[in-house]
DNA sequence: CCTCGCTCGTGAAACCTTTCACAAATGCTC
DNA sequence: GAGCATTTGTGAAAGGTTTCACGAGCGAGG
């Protein structure tokens, strides 16, 4: 059903154009051309149509996609079929907003645990969770049935939370920490780290300033 | 001095092995391989050298790199030579967590002000910064001669505010917005998209089910 | 001061991703 | 129902990135 290895730059497009379809189903359009949605997504039409093709051939030639059918196929694709149920580990400010983030709920992920090291912080209220203690973390995982979690600690207990996260069967950990996590084949780890992207803005200016 | 065209995954290992170099250099390291540069960030000696090779060669064969003057290269080609003036813009609970972060003064990133659209936000301090009107965001960009904004506004706004950003000559954004930016030349815009992010850890997630 | 072991620097090869270009297929119009 | 305009699906080509492999150069140690 899902053919052998998708790049990853792929599967990001793949979401993107999700989102666009999306708009054009509120906006009532049926169908979409690959150059429109390209276009919109920053790219070109034929790797719209390539990217789709890896997962079979949905479109009508002269016409393009039917938008609703193609949204659907691209959820499923996506795993994004049931909902999944992600823990945020640290409850600093950085996992204040993510609770806050309508995003995450609306697109079927839902946080079901937040926990903390820190007793000042454990027992508050964060949109509706209780902040647990971080020592019942494997405790947590399991009575949530969590699939991915979200590490938003500082770079120091970072690699010891993900050694428990993947004892107790996590295999889907998105990183803000500015580290780079050490994982057993099988787990995969998405990282953010805003010093990185802000430091490759820093040598674009610099690259850009040199010319 | 710097040479034509660096690909944009090497620009973000530089900025990876300088967070290594930081540390071998407060262990007092005074030398490294790339071999340990390499298992660190994640990637491949051969890898390593052959980025550090773009802009130069200032390793000792058969000893490895020397760590102070290499990091000290690799700020500099980076661009961190000198401090960075950031804009915010949206004063929600990302943008709270953002100023928050030590990491950006660190690194040498200073948040100079912080926008927003609603009178009630208007006024209030984040972290020592008076949140300003974001109708002002002309006059806020000039005074404080600020280099690369960054974007934490909903989807709706964010385009109007990039062509607004862009006009008064910003070329470098950090864009949290799930919206597709539309920039001219010359312009630079890194996206951080939650949603992408995690629809990839879905995707993830069902290909090795599906296994 | 010569040899040895180590690690860099780098062309070449392998691999992967994107772009091109065009045949094939569809809907629409007349 | 034939012809036309349109857009898909996809091999092939181009372009880009990573890995390989090995010569070159350096320091250490005798």
């Amino acid at each position: 059903m899902l053919p052998r290895k998708i790049a990853d730059s792929t599967v990001r497009r793949l979401a993107i154009y999700l989102r666009f379809l999306e708009e054009f189903q509120r906006q009532g359009q049926a169908t979409v051309a690959s150059d429109a949605l390209a276009q919109r997504a920053g790219t070109t039409s034929a790797q719209v149509r390539k990217d789709l093709s890896f997962f079979g051939s949905f479109g009508t030639r002269g016409l393009g996609y039917d938008v609703v059918p193609l949204a659907d196929r691209l959820r499923e694709i996506l795993g994004l079929g049931h909902r999944h149920r992600v823990a945020i580990i640290g409850a600093g400010r950085l996992a204040a907003a993510l609770v806050d983030y309508t995003g995450f709920s609306a697109r079927g992920f839902e946080i079901v645990a937040v926990v903390d090291r820190d007793p000042a912080r454990i027992g508050a209220v964060l949109a509706g969770l209780t902040i647990e203690d971080v020592a019942d973390l494997e405790h947590v995982v399991r009575r949530g049935e969590v699939e991915i979690a979200i590490l938003v600690t500082p770079a120091g207990p970072a690699q010891a939370l993900v050694d428990r996260l993947v004892a107790v069967g996590i295999t889907a950990i998105l990183n803000f920490a500015p580290v780079q996590l050490q994982v057993p084949e099988g787990v995969d780890v998405k990282n953010v780290n805003l010093a990185v992207e802000l430091e490759t803005l820093s040598y674009a200016l610099s690259a850009r300033a040199a010319t």
